[in-house]
Order: C-alpha cells, then structure tokens, then sequence
DNA sequence: TGGAATGCATCTACACCGTAGACTCTAGGC
DNA sequence: GCCTAGAGTCTACGGTGTAGATGCATTCCA
C-alpha cells in the first residue's frame, strides 16, 4: 500500500497542526469544549497520542496563548512610539476580538506562572515594547512603568469591552433589555437609565481615547521631570 | 439525645456558610482545589446536599465572586469623586491582593454572562461608581466613559501587578532570578537588564500614578469640552 | 541477514469530576 | 395514628487528565 495515510485528515502531526486545531477548537465551541479526547477526536488521532507535542493540559493552553499572541506584530524600531503603541492597542483589540474564546487565556494563565518561566512567546511583547520605548528614548526604568500602564490599561479594556459584547447585535439589544429589566428599579437606577448607551459600544473609539489620555499623560509626566524622550 | 449534632463542623447551613468555606477553599488551596466533593468534605455533608444552596457549579463561582466583591465599600454620595475613585481603585487592589485565586473569577465570570443576567452583587461596583460620578455633576454619557476608562485600567492593573506576583518575597527575586536566566540574551536583552526592577515592583505606587493621568486626562478632556464635572 | 534498539500509536485503567434521579429519614399537620 | 413535605443521602452515568503496559514499524549495527 502506500505510505501510511497521510490523506484527508490524518496528516503529519506536529506541535503547530496540534496547537492550530485545539485554537480552532477553541475558537468554535469555547474553552470548556477543548478536552485531549475532543481534540484527538478532531484530529483523528488517539488522545494520548498528543503528548507527544504538549506536555499536559496546561501546557496545550500555554501553547495556545503563544500561538495567538504570535499573530500580534510590533516593530521595536518604529521612532514614533505613541503611533505605534496606537496601533499595537488596536490590533490586540481586534485580535481578541477574532479569539474571544481565548481571551480567559491570556489573562489567566500568566497568573499561574512566574514570569520568567512563561512560554517565551508569550514575553516577546513585553520584550518588544521594553525594546521600542528604550529605543525612543525612554530611561529603561521609565519604560517599565510605561509599559505597565500601558499594558495594564490595553488588557482591561479588552476585559471591560468583551464583558458587554454579546455574539449578536441584534440579540445583544434584546439580551441587554431583558436582562436589565430584571434589574430592581430600585437599586439600579443608572444602568437601567443608560440601557440604550450601553448597547451601542463603540470599543475602538474608547480604546483610542483611553489610550490618548494615557500616553499624553505618561509623556508629559516623564518630559515634565526633564527624564525622556518625545 | 440532643438536636441534630449542631456542634463542631455540622452548624446548619445556609448560602452564606457554603460560599464562606468555598471561598476560604479556594483561598486556601487554589481554583481547581474547589470541587463540589471536596467542598463537601469541608462542610462535612455529603456534596448532592450543596445543590440546594447553588444550582450548580458556575452559579457556586457566580456566588464566591459576588461576596468578595460585597467587601468593597463605595459611597456614591461623597462630592469628591475623584478622591472616592482613587481609594477605590486602592482597596480594590487589595481585595485581589487578599483573594488572589479569586481573580481570575472576577475577571472571567462576566465574560461568560450578558450584563444583565450576571449576580446584583457584582452589577452594584458599575451602578454605584455611576452613581458617584452622575452625583459628582456628569452626564450619564460621560459618567459611563469615565467608569470604563477607570475600571478598565484598574482591572489591568491589578491583573497586570497579579502576573509579577509571586506569593514569597524572596523566593520573589531567587524565581525571577531563576526564570530569566533560563531567558536567551539575545532575544530578551530589556527584560534580563531589567531583572532588577522588576523584583521590586511597588504596586500600590504604579495604580496611584496611572490613576492620576488618567483622572485628570478624563476630567480635563470632559470639562475642556464644557460638558461636566469638577 | 538477523537481531536489537528505538521511537510512535494505541489500549487499558485509575482516580477524579458534575450532576440526574431514586431513595430514606425526619418533622410537622391533622 | 397516618400523611405529606422537605432535607439529606446514595448510586450511577458519562465525562475528564493522564500513568503505564502493550503492540507495531522502522532503523541501526554486527
């Protein structure tokens, strides 16, 4: 016969092919659905198979997070380092907005694992953007505390956008509705007032003025003490 | 003999008493540590008893994330909003500090359960902050702006200071020290240049800073255009 | 050419999980 | 006395992660 069937669904695994499945996975049916039976299911394979390219459960997820954040690019050399944290922000908006599923993920698994021994695509951002504001001129302590409330600051309004953002617009309206209505008037006064604010979130424009605020701020503040870089 | 034994571990239950010990569990011992077994093992009942005080397992982490959140006070009467805002970002900070297994519930539950549908006790922060700020002389509008900046870059930050956390000081900086190491130099030259800096990281410093900017960005934009609020 | 060794795939098994459904037991009302 | 309602308990089902043994194919060396 021929070589062992590397037709249709059984190709050649590897670590990537794993890891861009279980994202896929992910991605469709939620994080809950992602088991190593699902996933040798979805990959035609026997589940202990896969251990061969992650370690454990914990690891796949670590995988998974790496594999997303690779599709995050930052150009450390840029010159114009608020244009390009602007634009960093709103590309990791639009990447969590593409793996909402993920977005548990990236925020909780650092959590469990120091620093330095996070998978090391995960640290590249922090790498890079250290690397970008040094290069434009920043005290490297500086750009620590940039980098934080920067970062700080990006990761919270995602959190805060993906928590009012429901798969449908439509739906979104009426689940805002509904739910909101079973809030006592009583105790609710405000949110119940702005329902109709609440559903038209424009997530892009209150990112870029939160980040407006934040970097103009954070340049003044460093520039004001005669420390760096504009 | 006597009343069915109310002595020792066996007082009787209700839905604050399971939560408290759930919480202490998972404080003790860690989100996974929190079974529905295990939680009966510590409550000295057999675990199908618990499904009388939560419908399952997600409504027990809706219920543990609602009481941790019931330990922040807010004051939605104070004139000095800007004040109230900052002590509540601090407190805040150490409530995570205090329950740091419990974040990663506060940051993920919302994202599972439209705005409306979630637990009161995790809607009154939003209600409340809303209130302090329409109270403080802003429009609704802008009141919801401002709470989404605010509460955005404080979840950042919490969950940004949580991920340099590690639970021993010392072992701190020997972690670190440790994990970077195991960083190549070539890829990472900031991060390892860094080490220092980053060992002692002064949280409580770096969110009153990051509030600051971004209070008084918010104010200045809001009542520059003449729409509210000193 | 005949092993021996090496790696990959598969299977079985264990301990745990959430929870549906049936069962027992107790307290109270009549 | 019995009846009812509800709380507490038990068993069981289908799922989970993963250790360890087993089968299979290939490659390497004598």
């Amino acid at each position: 016969m021929s070589a062992p069937q590397d037709t249709d669904s059984r190709k050649r695994l590897n670590r990537e092919v794993v890891l861009q499945t279980a994202l896929e996975l992910v991605d469709s049916e939620g994080l809950e659905a992602l088991s190593m039976r699902r996933l040798g299911q979805a990959l035609d394979r026997d589940p202990m198979g896969l251990y061969r390219y992650a370690a454990n459960r914990a690891d796949l997820l670590d995988g998974i997070t790496e594999l997303v954040l690779n599709e995050l690019a930052i150009f450390p050399t840029d010159p114009d380092w608020q244009a390009q944290l602007r634009r960093i922000a709103h590309d990791l908006r639009l990447l969590a907005l593409r793996h909402p599923n993920v977005v548990p993920l990236l925020v909780t698994r650092p959590l469990s694992t120091p620093l330095g021994l996070r998978p090391l695509g995960t640290l590249r951002p922090l790498e890079q953007i250290l690397g970008l504001l040094i290069e434009a001129g920043f005290e490297p302590n500086n750009a620590l505390h940039v980098y934080r409330a920067y970062y700080g600051f990006l990761y919270g309004h995602i959190l805060n956008e993906l928590q009012e953002f429901i798969v449908d617009a439509e739906e979104n309206v009426a689940l805002l509705r509904l739910g909101l209505h079973r809030l006592p008037a009583r105790d609710f006064p405000h949110l119940r007032e702005l329902a109709p604010v609440l559903a038209d979130y424009d997530g892009a424009a209150e990112l870029d003025e939160g980040i407006s605020i934040l970097l103009s701020g954070l340049a003044e503040r460093l520039t004001g003490r005669g420390v760096a870089a504009g």
